[in-house]
This record gives C-alpha cells, structure tokens and sequence, in this order.
DNA sequence: TCTAAGACCTCAAGCAACTTGAGATGCAAG
DNA sequence: CTTGCATCTCAAGTTGCTTGAGGTCTTAGA
C-alpha cells in the first residue's frame, strides 16, 4: 500500500486536469482566486482531489465555455448549493448573458459581412497579378462611410 | 501670432482623439508600442498632429473595429505605402481573420442555443416561484451530454 | 494681472484570465 | 542509482488598453 492517509482513490492535479478538461496551471490559479477550495495535499505536499472536484471544475469549465466570466462563474457556483430560488438567481445571470452573447453575435455578423466584402474585392481587383490602381487599402484610409471601393 | 513653430494647422492630442475616434490615452499607447510614429512636440512638450495623423489613426481605430489584432494591424498598415501587391498580402491577412470570425460566429450560435435553453426551462420550471425539485443546477453539474433538463 | 479650470505631460499600476518560465523537489521505472 | 516526468512555488508575461498619481501648460474669466 503506497496510497496518501486516508485516500480512498485520490488523484493528483494532472489527472483532475486531464478528466476536466483543463489545464494544470488554470487548476492552480482557480485555487488561488478562490474559485475552488484549497485542496488537501498529501505529505509530499502535492495536491489530492477526489470526485467532486471533477464535477465542480467541469462546471466549472462549462459556465466558461460559455462565455460567463469567472465572476460570474462564482456567482452561479455559489448558487449550486440547494437553497430554493437558486434557480431563479442562475437564470437571471444567464439571461444576463444572453444578451451580450446576441450583441456580441451582431457585431460579428456585421464584421463577417464587412470583411468577406473586402477579400472579395482584393481578389476580383487584383487576383491578375499587382494592380497598381488598386485603392483599396487607400479607401480604408477614408472615413467608412465614404469608401467607394469596399469594406 | 500664437502658434507654434512651422505649424500650419497643427493640432493637440485632444482634437486628433476626437476626430479619430479613440481615446487620448490609446493614442498615447500607439505612439508607446510603436504603431503610430512619434509625434511632433511644440515648445511646451505637447504633441502636435495634423491631418495625416487623424487619416493614420482613423485607419488604425477601422482595423481594430474590424477585430484586428494589434499585430495584424501594424502589418495592414505597413503594407499601406503604396507597393503593388501589398493588397494581395493584405487580403491574406483579411481572409485569415475572416476564417476566425466565423469560427467564432459558429461558437457563439451554439452558445446563444444553449443559454437560451437555460433561461426557458429555468423560466417554466421555477416561474411560478420556488421549485425545490428543480435540478437544473445540479445538471450542470453533470456532463452535457447527459444533461436532461436544459442546456 | 491673477487665478482657476481644464488639457496636457510622464510614469506606474491595474484589468481579465490565464500562460510561461525559473528553479527546486518528489516519485516511479529501468 | 539515475533519469525523466510530474509536481511545487513564485514571478513575470500576455493583450489592449484604462486608471491613477503628481506635476506642467494654456486659456478664459474676474
């Protein structure tokens, strides 16, 4: 038996890492921000975890994969304990979100559309080779409005 | 006569954030990092610019609306001193970042689709006030894929 | 002519959300 | 016993600025 006092099956922050998919260092400073609690350590003084700590990173992850901000994050983890209106709390946060995301998702849209133009216009303009009156990085010199060329 | 030496129609760094668009610190920031040349001074130490600059600045505030990087910026702009080709290369760079919008706009669909999942069932489930059994928390907590009520 | 507001100056630190690096230690296999 | 990987801590770097402190310059009004 060389397991840690009293590890049942306590893992190290690689394999926590690796199962919630995350990395090693991100594990750290998330203990140190105080996103998670700090973890036991073994007597070698490395970190044990267990089950519940690749559950709550993977939360964790997800709320941050989905664009919540570590404060946010917070929030809605220290929401997960059960009290009823919980729920109601989270969704609020989320719908909070949402909106920025749909903003967010306009303001790409409108990019998408400015600068597939410009690429369009590069090439049908200049794809025969250089084209020395090619103005288009001229006419970005130009207030937007005005660009005759493209973008 | 009050102005300065050899200025014509010079102007302060206030005026050039105001007709460009950004703050007077950023353009401070530019000069710094190199992405705008340095700016004239006037016998008080205060930078003077005239329309070149608000024409520069103008340009570089498009790009970065565009979601340009700095980096990317610096090379649209230095590609803009009139070489033939240099429209070819700058659609290249257009084109890249092109291909990271919509990888970004993709993600972001997916998240709208998943928050607003959220914000419905939390809404139907707790609206009529607490909802002790609700567990959408406690799914998030799940993986995703397994997650039945929502998200 | 004085004065007070506001614009400007520099330098330094702060923000998010991590990542990267240095230098030391632990641990398991050959 | 050594080698090589994982871990530790602490500090600094990243991006693209913003904010703050503390000081000078200019300008309009009294």
């Amino acid at each position: 038996m060389r397991t840690e006092p009293s590890a049942g099956n306590s893992f190290r922050i690689g394999d926590l890492a690796r199962r919630a998919g995350c990395s090693v260092p991100t594990i750290r400073y998330y203990e140190e921000i105080g996103l998670i609690p700090r973890a036991a350590r073994g007597s070698s003084g490395h970190r044990a975890y267990d089950n519940s700590a690749i559950e709550l990173l993977g939360f964790i992850r997800r709320c941050r994969d989905f664009g919540f901000t570590i404060e946010q994050t917070r929030a809605i983890v220290s929401l997960a304990d059960g009290r009823s209106r919980a729920c109601l709390e989270a969704r609020d946060i989320a719908q909070e979100h949402l909106k920025t995301v749909r903003e967010k998702m306009l303001e790409l849209l409108d990019l998408e559309r400015s600068l597939s133009r410009f690429v369009d216009a590069c090439t049908s303009l200049c794809a025969d080779g250089p084209a020395p009156k090619c103005t288009i990085l001229r006419d970005l010199g130009l207030k937007r409005s005005r660009a005759g060329c493209c973008v």
